[in-house]
DNA sequence: GTCTAATTTGTTACATCATAACAGGTCAAG
DNA sequence: CTTGACCTGTTATGATGTAACAAATTAGAC
């Protein structure tokens, strides 16, 4: 599995679509950058950045990896903070909530979302062998869904777009 | 929520994509026809369709609908089968595998399959109404998942697209 | 400032979903 | 009619998720 700590690609501020959770890149930055758009974004809409909802965003963007909500749980454990579920829980689905994290069905996890504030509804890359989640743009996707639905009437209001597979640093490997 | 029993479309033999689900249709048909022709394809491969799984299957095949775990279980109980939890998931397991059965992360819940032995790789249309679960063609959603993975050089394997909203009737009765 | 009301956090308890491991039964091939 | 593969039943436990209420904190009214 890459170590994905390097700092070859030193720009994450960008982060347009598609995102660069398989290639590599200074992490460090890449986290941090996101972090900040999180906290000028929860500013601006009145949401309650607090303490736990901060660290478990920070836990998230350590890696790009889902984490279950026990793990999640077990680190806030760790630092000082309530250790019984639902604390990660509420924090977790404020996070889903404020668009700063996803969660990946597939998985029973979650992840950070690397493009806050940027009002998408991505497809989920998931390497089966390194487990990194990346985010992929899916509007054409969503469009032929939509498409599709439409034959039978249904109307979507939201989708789960969940591909398992290989990154490209896997397919190497591999 | 739509009885879902009328003998309005006598066709499901054919059940071709996009399916019947949430249209009015015979459906003591349309689930016979399933099982007979999932019958045909287990003799075929030689797979060993026991009393429990084809038991499984059928209270499946009963509604258009996702059954949880559990709840296939406690209707295998009341016909005499065991009642501890590996029963019916090696049984859905096992339908899952034939191609008998989907299984839908979002539920944690399991449909029959309504296109048995037709090698489809389908998108579920789930009713947020009435529950109800459809099979959609997603052929060309598959192609634009494949192609916005390409762009990061992700190869896709198998992908859940699981899309929530609004069947036809109860789009009516809203 | 400080009181009040809303929100957030901590905690208990429990609900739901899923699987490992092994014993015993069934069935088909040799 | 025995052997080996597979299936079923059972025990036990693990993993995931939530309801409900008490205590702490915060924001806003005054």
């Amino acid at each position: 599995m890459p170590t994905h700590s390097a700092d070859h690609e030193p720009h994450c501020t960008a982060c347009d679509a598609p995102d660069i959770a398989f290639a590599v890149h200074d992490h460090g930055q890449c986290s941090t950058d996101v972090l900040a758009r999180a906290e000028v974004l929860a500013r601006a809409t009145a949401a309650r950045f607090t303490p736990v909802r901060r660290r478990v965003l920070e836990i998230l963007l350590e890696q790009h990896r889902a984490l279950g909500a026990y793990d999640v749980l077990q680190r806030l454990a760790a630092d000082g903070f309530g250790n019984q579920p639902p604390v990660a829980y509420r924090a977790l689905e404020f996070l889903v909530e404020q668009g700063f994290a996803h969660r990946i069905d597939r998985l029973n996890a979650f992840v950070a979302c690397m493009h806050p504030g940027e009002a998408h509804a991505p497809a989920f890359l998931i390497c089966r062998s390194c487990h990194m989640v990346a985010e992929a743009p899916a509007k054409p996707v969503r469009a032929a869904l939509n498409k599709a639905a439409a034959t039978v009437g249904f109307v979507v209001e939201g989708a789960s777009i969940e591909a398992m597979g290989l990154c490209p640093q896997c397919q190497v490997a591999a």
